[in-house]
DNA sequence: TCACAAATTTATAACGTTATAAATTTGGCA
DNA sequence: TGCCAAATTTATAACGTTATAAATTTGTGA
């Protein structure tokens, strides 16, 4: 489809197909929002009309008017793993706003403490009608900031706050239930898990979930204090090194990350330590990278695009309906990837 | 900062910045946007009441008056591989408009097929300033198009088009000439390369490479025929296995990409082929994950996150220059990533 | 002090849309 | 046929900004 090859022909507005029709420009508004006052006929008669001229709504015009800007933003952190998580959140929002007259702003972060002041822009300015954000904690600020200023909002993760709102979580504790048990079932007793950093919401599911099921079926777990899942991957292989290389080392590993494990993988590898033989690994898998790597760890599976395309639809639930009451959703640990995912 | 607690004080406008300043609204707007007339009393005065009772211009009101939208568009290709790629450049793009006043639009194709469409619509429903697209083809038809219709865009790939036109490319056919030479240097001789799809310009500039570079050091060098880069990795994981099985193996491989290469290193594995004693492989490293991935591969690095803030920069000076010279930049491959990526 | 140019400020209109209220047309029924 | 309510269409104003042109103020030199 060309657009005038060179000769710049003016974007057709409403009153082009006033004029075309022999109508009020009111009335076109009128036909093409779908009025029930507007007579068939007539509707009818615009709709072709402005599909035959090719008109368009101007979108800054809407929004002047209107208050609507048809933008959902999805806010990163810096720390948003660059492999798997925000790509697939992007990709599953993406599939959510399809269709639909949405539009996807991302906006990165770039230090965590500015996460906040992105926000805080985004309202203010009202760049979006809706923020999707992640790595939720408890007592979350952006929470509280979102819902002191009305504006609609799905984090990635639970709160401790007494106001409901929506979220999409994924149940970690189950997810570390299920990790201990198939260490155990494979005979591992000394167990170790990299913990994300303490702040978060699912630092407490994870912590739970270990202790507990560590208790049901036997086993140890030790936490490295001196690392988290945002760790540098140095810091994490010097970490791992160091308690092999001290003789401390555990005979499973959990690891809810995925370049952590793939690092915890290298430093076993560089230590002549054989997992499957030596040590298990149990690893949380966002993205396919595992598919691809040997030797195959055992992986539980969390499925990011598909929480990103609920937390999309949760997102215009919430803004086309600003009075209804917020509901969260747990997403479950899956054994597999459905195959709807983009190879990768 | 609180957004007054449930009261909703209305937004300041250009109106509340000339009443509390006793100017006219046109005045105040000169002020703020620094029009040369504008006394700088006037301007001072503007500007702390404007930053006083925190004004911000309306994003849509600018946008319907002056037709500018402040956005730049990032149209993703469905294949743009969920491990990195997209990512990077995401990032390295953000980075690029990181304190302009310019927002990122993420639009992803969900079928190849459609990339064009998307195209067509961010350009005909002005929905973006300009645009930024990968996988350039030789006579790319967005590129075309873009073209055709004056408008702003950097691709990242060369065309064959006689218009010259902003790009930024990575020079494949070094990258080529750098891993033939690599595996010729440890004695492998016969070389197998996983290659693009025909149709993008960087087949072409890869296969220059190769050929040329197998010649100079004596090394051969095949092409798998039923698969390439965008390949599911089961089929590239077929192909390799089949040619193993029959006896047909190389001693080298060369992968121009980060999945394939992985699910080379995998299969290889899987027949207990060791990389670095049966075989060699070189593979094009866009995101680190081969810096987690045992046994070690030798890389060569493709920033792709400075070409995003490359891309970033050079579409916002075409945009704001519109009728200068558009020139493309081609990228040297390199040895080491630097450090200002963040980790993963 | 006055005239006049330069410097600065201002009023008006417009971008394209939609909400509101007013105007017109239609159709039913006496 | 004529009246009235219902159905449909229309005019007007407004969202917040900036381009344009007009108006005002300031400063300079005679």
């Amino acid at each position: 489809m060309k657009l005038g090859t060179g000769t710049v022909t003016k974007r057709p507005t409403l009153k082009t197909v006033a004029e075309k029709t022999g109508l009020a420009v009111t009335t076109v508004s009128k036909a093409l929002n779908g009025a029930p006052e507007i007579a068939a006929k007539t509707r009818l008669l615009v709709e072709n009309a402005a599909r035959e001229i090719g008109y368009v709504p101007d979108r800054a015009a809407q929004r002047l008017r209107t208050g609507k800007t048809n933008v959902i933003s999805l806010v990163l952190s810096p720390h948003d793993e660059i492999l798997g998580f925000s790509n697939s959140l992007t990709l599953g929002l993406s599939r959510a706003l399809r269709g639909t007259n949405y539009n996807l702003l991302v906006t990165p972060s770039f230090e965590e403490s500015t996460e906040i002041k992105t926000i805080e822009k985004i309202v203010r300015n009202k760049m979006a009608d809706g923020i999707i954000f992640s790595r939720t904690e408890p007592f979350d600020e952006r929470v509280r900031f979102l819902i002191e200023n009305g504006f609609p909002f799905v984090c990635h993760g639970r709160t401790e706050l007494s106001s409901k709102h929506s979220f999409v979580d994924y149940d970690n504790e189950e997810f570390a239930r299920l990790a201990v048990s198939q260490l155990a079932a494979k005979g591992r007793k000394r167990l170790f898990a990299v913990m994300p950093d303490r702040k978060f919401t699912f630092y407490g599911h994870l912590k739970y979930g270990f202790t507990s099921a560590a208790a049901d079926v036997g086993v140890s777990y030790a936490v490295p204090e001196e690392v988290n899942l945002d760790s540098a991957p140095d810091e994490i292989y010097a970490c791992i090194a160091k308690h092999i290389e001290e003789g401390r080392s555990p005979d499973g590993y959990v690891c809810a990350g995925e370049v952590a494990a793939m690092t915890i993988m290298a430093c076993l590898s560089d230590h002549n330590m054989m997992v499957g033989r030596d040590v298990d690994i149990v690893a949380k898998q966002t993205s396919r990278v595992f598919d691809h790597i040997r030797p195959r760890v055992d992986t539980i599976i969390e499925n990011i695009a598909e929480a990103g395309a609920l937390m999309g639809e949760m997102l215009l639930d919430d803004i086309s309906n600003p009075n209804a009451i917020r509901e969260g959703f747990v997403q479950r640990p899956e054994k597999e990837f459905p195959d709807l995912n983009p190879a990768g």
